[in-house]
DNA sequence: CTAATGACGTAGA
DNA sequence: ATCTACGCCATTA
């Protein structure tokens, strides 16, 4: 058991349609003040452990982009738009709206 | 044990 | 509203 795991925990909670920010993630996490790490923990998901690691974004409510990520950053907009979430022209979405509230 | 790495958030201008 | 600079810590080789 990591202390990444336990971010992946969180994640997993999160219920489809709705998104989180790295900050929220950590702060449940017990990681407060920490968002940094859940972008690095994200960063080493695979599709292995199951973690809809596509809902979580940044504080501003648009998608982090990563080189190294299964497909691109536009990946992760589908598979959002999927659920039902729509994005502006500047790629954003509105957090007031989509924004997990913890379960 | 050390060094390298990596999806952010906030404050100030 | 946007842009820049800085802090920060677990995991892996």
């Amino acid at each position: 058991m990591t202390a990444y795991d336990r971010i992946y925990e969180i994640v997993r909670q999160i219920p489809p349609g709705r998104v989180a920010t790295y900050g929220q993630v950590a702060e449940l996490a017990g990681y407060g003040g920490q968002a940094r790490l859940v972008g690095y923990a994200l960063y080493r998901v695979t599709e292995a452990l199951a973690v809809p690691w596509h809902r979580v974004v940044n504080a501003r409510g648009e998608v982090s982009q990563s080189p190294h990520r299964y497909g691109s950053d536009l990946y992760q907009y589908q598979l959002l738009e999927q659920e039902g979430v729509e994005f502006d022209a500047r790629g954003r979405l509105c957090l007031k709206q989509y924004r997990w509230s913890g379960e």
